[in-house]
DNA sequence: CCGTAATTTCTGTCTTTTCTGAAATTTAAA
DNA sequence: TTTAAATTTCAGAAAAGACAGAAATTACGG
């Protein structure tokens, strides 16, 4: 697949960013190409149009359907896999930030939690310390519990939330 | 500085979440350290505690202090730098989420702005994908927009909003 | 100013991660 | 089956990142 000058800039973008979004840079170049692309691609046409080696595609295509951001298609009489993306971007930040959240902060929950259950066997650690542990403990609780409330409210809802801005506040007043 | 098992334990975990929240060991070590410590330490403290060149502790509490994490203070009569962590849970949160932001969002959506910016100079790019970028420009603006917005709310409202869960949903209907 | 304590910068080594190319495996048509 | 295309696994090369220790710089008391 040919690049066109804003694609391809795209692609160097998303590539540039990954260490920072936490994926390696195939991942994150074949991430972009697969968005923007009109239609779905072969592994073989990605690893061409990147220059990267066809088994690194392999891999990072694995890592991508990991976070549920690609899917596999077939065509007709060809048994080659044709690889889209979610091409919602609303759906793509969800996916995003489950994934985030089931990596970044749910093993730190389960650590915390069974630090707190400990604390009372613990007679070395100040009291001040474990209580700057559960206030944490209770912190991610909340904003974790927050966020898979959120989760199931509706598009059309969270939208018109998120464009009221800071005038939802008027319903705590 | 003598850490208990307690104590122990969190150092350890935070250096193992470490790299899945885009730090360095050192970093996220320290910054555990730092911010279960009843009172402030010195570099030399830190770098002892810890089993870490006393260098690497410089170059850490600079990150850390670019993240604005930690400070410095100094006791009369000491010429060394005490550092401290900020203990308060809910700023800790929302200085990485800023930080966040602008290292992992803000850059791209400068790329989008030039790029979509340009898109009526480019004449091979196929309209759909001028569009799919278009599109994910005014998204990421709208929640960039939005989280300027909610950053600005005093925290005992947000607080609220967040126990109200998705009874919040009942202010849109 | 001088000497010393404290801190930072720098350079090279070590570790980890990423990526490639070859080999092995799977898949499906013939 | 057999065969060949497609995909995946794997071992090692290459690149990136983290770290230690030395050297340089800064800050401060005398």
């Amino acid at each position: 697949m040919q690049l066109t000058p804003t694609m391809h800039r795209c692609v160097l973008h998303w590539g540039e960013m990954a260490s920072r979004w936490g994926v390696s840079r195939s991942v994150a170049q074949i991430h972009a190409l697969l968005f923007l692309a009109p239609a779905p691609l072969t592994a073989d046409e990605i690893a061409e149009t990147l220059n990267v080696a066809r088994s690194n595609v392999s891999v990072s295509i694995k890592e991508l359907q990991a976070w549920d951001l690609v899917s596999v298609t077939h065509q007709l009489g060809d048994r080659r896999d044709y690889f889209q993306a979610r091409k919602d971007i609303w759906e793509v930040l969800t996916m995003i930030m489950d994934g985030r959240k089931k990596r970044e902060v749910d093993p730190t929950l389960q650590m915390l939690r069974e630090a707190t259950a400990d604390a009372g066997k613990d007679h070395e650690t100040p009291e001040q310390v474990k209580q700057r542990i559960a206030d944490m403990l209770e912190f991610v609780e909340e904003l974790s519990g927050w966020y898979d409330q959120i989760r199931t409210m509706p598009r059309p809802t969270l939208l018109k939330l998120m464009r009221m801005g800071t005038k939802v506040a008027k319903i705590v007043t």
